[in-house]
DNA sequence: ACAAATTTAGACAGTCTTGTCTAATTCGTC
DNA sequence: GACGAATTAGACAAGACTGTCTAAATTTGT
């Protein structure tokens, strides 16, 4: 009779923290290398653990993959969601407020470790494993866009922006934000933080200009619907 | 004394076509294999050679990725300066031709083949190979980024846009244009020509909501009946 | 049609990698 | 300290790939 009543599944202690040191280590080569070019004994090296652990845990080079998509999908997903709790749906100075919020985003979900590894290993081998990456933009972009957009939905419902279509307002305010980092991203590079700053400071006041109440024509009848909400 | 007085040099015909028959393929098999994926037999049987004759053309396998990332950097180029050609300078509609020159870039060298070939080396094996990738920055984004620029402060000077920096109007432009195709990209997929058409329509209208002349202008009591709304 | 250059098919050695197996060792728990 | 589970190091077979070599076949220019 065997009773751990410890987490949740039999096995002991350290080993759920090898499986994460080898997860950690599977991705940073994978990404590196391309999954041709990763090798079980460099990633083991890395990992601080012996080639016949990996195969214990993952069976093989193919189902270590997947759990490293997995992975990182679940962990980018809870810090995007993370990320966007702090949206500003009242904001005192709604530009500072925008900027924070894109520096945030791009800080903690796209410049980050997880954030580019996953990014990478999407475009580099998506196309081999179709399932595989239906079910990350399902998980990912699937759920993340429309909680994106429905934040900025609210704050044109409170009357800070007119925006017609929140989901293309979403999509156009990421690219905005992010217009000046695209040739670093391109070399998998992470822009520094003052780069960061600036490009989120230029796409925000763009994005302003076009959205924000003061200066942009509003159609009619959203007028009518502000006037009689 | 041997005089061939043919195209160039001394190679035969037949042979630059076999040249551009292996970098073509090549240039597919890297792309779908990545760097230590690609088999050279794949290459070879692809391109109707056989394997000797790629290591006749190119030596190795990494001449052989030189000279494809060479040969697409250069054709990408002489697209994007083919298109830059057709800017509209003096617009007679200036949403229409933003948003066919809009159009135009995608299809002719963004979602193009050797557009997306030479995205996905980049962003594959740029780390790999940086004096190579140097390279390439230098003479294409650090070409193409300054003549588009330069095409946009002609327009802001012909009084068309208002514009301060017109670098980071270009690139604000680009990423308008494709904010909503990103995702699609992400997974070397092609957008269909509507969505491309959709996303260049939305960028482009946001573009001159932020930057175009005559919409900013708003008659008085409109502005103030929205403020106070 | 001839001669030179190029291409081809196939064999080949050498290297690397994956995944399995075994026996010894370490770790966590009682 | 002792027990069982997990981990380790290393050997190992099987297969794949690169790059070279050779001799035959084909193409090219004249």
């Amino acid at each position: 009779m065997k009773l751990h009543v410890s987490p949740d599944t039999f096995p002991p202690r350290g080993h759920e923290a090898k499986r994460l040191s080898i997860v950690d280590s599977a991705a940073a080569v994978f990404c590196r290398e391309g999954f041709a070019g990763a090798n079980i004994d460099l990633i083991a090296a890395e990992a601080g653990v012996s080639r016949q652990t990996i195969y214990n845990h993952h069976g093989d080079k193919e189902k270590l993959f997947v759990a490293v998509v997995r992975d990182l999908t679940e962990r980018c997903n809870a810090g995007i969601f993370a990320t966007i709790a702090t949206f500003p749906d009242r904001p005192k100075d709604l530009e500072a407020d925008l900027i924070g919020f894109a520096v945030r985003l791009n800080q903690n979900c796209i410049c980050s470790r997880d954030g580019k590894f996953l990014r990478k290993l999407i475009q580099t081998e998506g196309e081999r494993y179709p399932e595989l990456f239906a079910e990350w933009r399902e998980q990912g972009p699937g759920r993340t866009w429309p909680a994106i957009a429905a934040r900025f939905a609210r704050l044109a419902y409170g009357g800070y922006l007119a925006i017609e279509d929140p989901d293309v307002a979403a999509r156009q305010f990421l690219g905005l934000v992010n217009a000046e980092l695209q040739t670093t991203f391109m070399l998998g590079g992470s822009p520094s933080e003052d780069e960061v700053v600036q490009s989120a400071t230029n796409g925000v006041r763009t994005f302003l200009r076009a959205f924000g109440k003061r200066r942009s024509t509003i159609p009619v009848e959203k007028q009518t619907a502000l006037a009689s909400a």
